[in-house]
DNA sequence: GCCACATACCTTGCATTACAAAGTACATGG
DNA sequence: CCATGTACTTTGTAATGCAAGGTATGTGGC
């Protein structure tokens, strides 16, 4: 269930990742590992579409372990837009904290006339 | 983009709403569209759902002012499912939080070494 | 009577996105 | 030479929000 909770919410989490640093898709799996469960398979379609939207640029880098790394680093449009998300994200808890913090009624269960 | 952060979390608002009394459909959308938006083409097929899921069941109720109101009411099994989805919520937002305020690098934007 | 409007229901088709599964390739150590 | 870890990528499936459209009931104005 959890799967549907974080939709659109992971985009968020790279960008803030990126924001921390550059990084490459491996690695960014195992950062937002540590706080949550995700997949390659789900990250690596995610940078395609942040590059489509030209929220990062790419460089490779060699690596002495294993194969070169793609990194990713965030634009200037990218900043603007995880900004605009951290906001949305903030309005988006507050909106259905709000639905669940709402009054109940201290009559029980009783159909409401309008 | 909001669009894709309600996935799931909808659910939980409607049965949220349940818990304060039964409800039909159309007044439903009314009461979250107080606080967010939501349209009928999303809240229908969700009581399907729900109803397929045994979280709750309905009754019709005669209104004088339209046509017959289709009430939804909370199964104990609805109840259950609601405390786990607001636990799940909160563990989701502690989730995402942790990403977004984890420490920043005192230096900025440098490749890290694994 | 008729017509617009609000109420109330429902369905179809589209877009988005998370994920499992599978595959490719490089480097190291037994 | 083969298993393991690193690192990238693609394909197909499932879930669900929403616009758009459709049906039907009741009220009030003309």
């Amino acid at each position: 269930m959890k799967t549907q909770l974080k939709k659109g919410a992971l985009e968020l989490c790279v960008l803030a990742v990126l924001a921390r640093g550059d990084s490459y898709a491996y690695d960014i799996v195992n950062q937002l590992s540590r706080s949550m469960e995700i997949s390659e398979g789900t990250v690596y379609p995610l940078m395609r579409r942040l590059q489509d939207e030209a929220w990062v640029n790419t460089y490779l880098v060699e690596s002495s372990t294993g194969p070169s790394r793609k990194y990713y680093r965030l634009t200037p449009a990218g900043e603007t837009a995880l900004a605009a998300m951290q906001t949305e994200w903030r309005e988006f808890v507050s909106e259905i904290d709000s639905v669940l913090a709402a009054p109940s009624p201290t009559e029980t269960r009783l159909p409401k006339e309008s």
